[in-house]
DNA sequence: ACCTGAACACCGTTCAAGT
DNA sequence: ACCTGAACACCGTTCAAGT
């Protein structure tokens, strides 16, 4: 009679499947950074050859696009599903909470913007998505060309991140044109860039972070969420 | 008697400079895209070894910010200098078309907002750039704390671009999902996503081209910057 | 001062081969 | 069906060396 193996046994470790190679990758890319996303690195993590995972993914686009579908499943799952969005309120109120939803998962993958930049079709799940969001301008009354209109104008804010300009990266080290700096470099700072330097000197009073750091990213998010919203709200009213 | 030496005999190639070198990036860059911008490539276009850069920029990233300078140095000649901003308009008028003049330098150059988004730190065209659009805020009379949102605001589109979510690449093959594709195709992409099959058989009449070309991006660049300089201007007249 | 050759430590990806 | 080893054609970058 033949001992029943374990399904699991110790050290036996589990199959390859599309599915784990997205999950490590996502877990990769969140615990390392983006850069740390490689075919090679990702394999090791899953404790298999490299070449092993061309077997699931075609190449690393494919697996950039697979992890792009990981991420907006999270939206989903965040959202609890984007079919039943029956607009019992203001569509503005549903489309701020739909978007600030997506973003606390942006937020939980701070890499993941920079790969929905680089992408250049769409999946299954983003597609889903983005139907949600059209259905909540449907349902507050918008014509599909004002909607079509305002999903452009929404842009990467429609899923809850706007790719800062020139955000320092965290680990940077001081660079030479640092306002910190001494008195002459600031006086030469206030000649060649005057308005600059006086908007630095009066709003980054409020805050001891210095310079460039002294920006409420989820604050300004929803400023400017809020005024393209309102501005379609008010083309919308108007008509 | 010496006989002069032309300064450029044939065969005799110029030295190399740093200047030299961006511009040389930037012509590689228009001419076969970000992905042929590699040191070596480059290094050969200049007729040299790859190693030669390197005395000239300190690495890759430092050409690319420099790279990043000239575009926006493109963009201040484009204007006519950035100082002589005497606003005797309308603010909303003179700073759409500062925008839209940096737009069309971007469109000579489609690689440049990948990389502007790459950046962490701004060098001295790009604080001009910046400072001169500040201006333009401040003389229409905003305060400071109202024109630092406005500017998050723009975000990209102050520099004359945004990053397309999803566009697809112009040589781009015809994916599964297309709904050019057969008519069971196109009654399970209408059943799984109906708002966004109703909105492409609405506005795709209008246009040959199919699916996700029908959009003309200048239109909606406009429309979203119009958008949002609309509804500062309203936030400023309400105060 | 400016440029080079050789080498290092990486990439993504192929292909034929193993089990 | 699933995984691997070896190899290929690239990267950016170092360092000591050439002129």
């Amino acid at each position: 009679m033949a001992i029943r193996i374990e399904p699991s046994q110790p050290g036996a470790r589990a199959p390859l499947s599309q599915d784990r190679v997205l999950h490590a990758a996502v877990e990769l890319a969140d615990r390392e950074g983006l850069s740390a996303l490689t075919m090679r690195r990702l394999a090791e993590d899953l404790g298999v050859e490299a070449m092993s995972l061309y077997y699931h993914v075609a190449n690393k686009e494919a697996l950039l696009d697979g992890v792009v579908e990981m991420i907006v499943a999270e939206i989903e799952g965040q959202v609890g599903g984007f079919d039943e969005d029956l607009v019992d309120e203001d569509w503005v109120a549903t489309m701020r909470r739909r978007i600030l939803d997506a973003r606390t998962v942006m937020l939980r993958h701070p890499w993941a913007p920079a790969v929905f930049e680089t992408r250049t079709s769409i999946g299954a799940s983003v597609m889903r998505y983005f139907n949600s969001l059209l259905g909540i301008f449907r349902q507050g009354g918008f014509s599909y060309d004002l909607a079509h209109h305002g999903m452009h104008a929404l842009g990467s804010r429609a899923l809850g991140f706007t790719q800062e300009l020139f955000n320092p990266d965290p680990n940077g080290e001081e660079s030479d044109s640092d306002p910190d700096g001494n008195e002459a470099e600031m006086a030469a700072m206030a000649a060649q860039f005057p308005y600059l330097t006086e908007m630095l000197g009066e709003v980054a009073h409020d805050d001891p972070d210095s310079t460039l750091g002294w920006c409420d990213d989820q604050t300004e998010f929803e400023f400017g969420l809020d005024l393209i919203l309102d501005g379609l709200d008010r083309l919308l009213t108007d008509d």
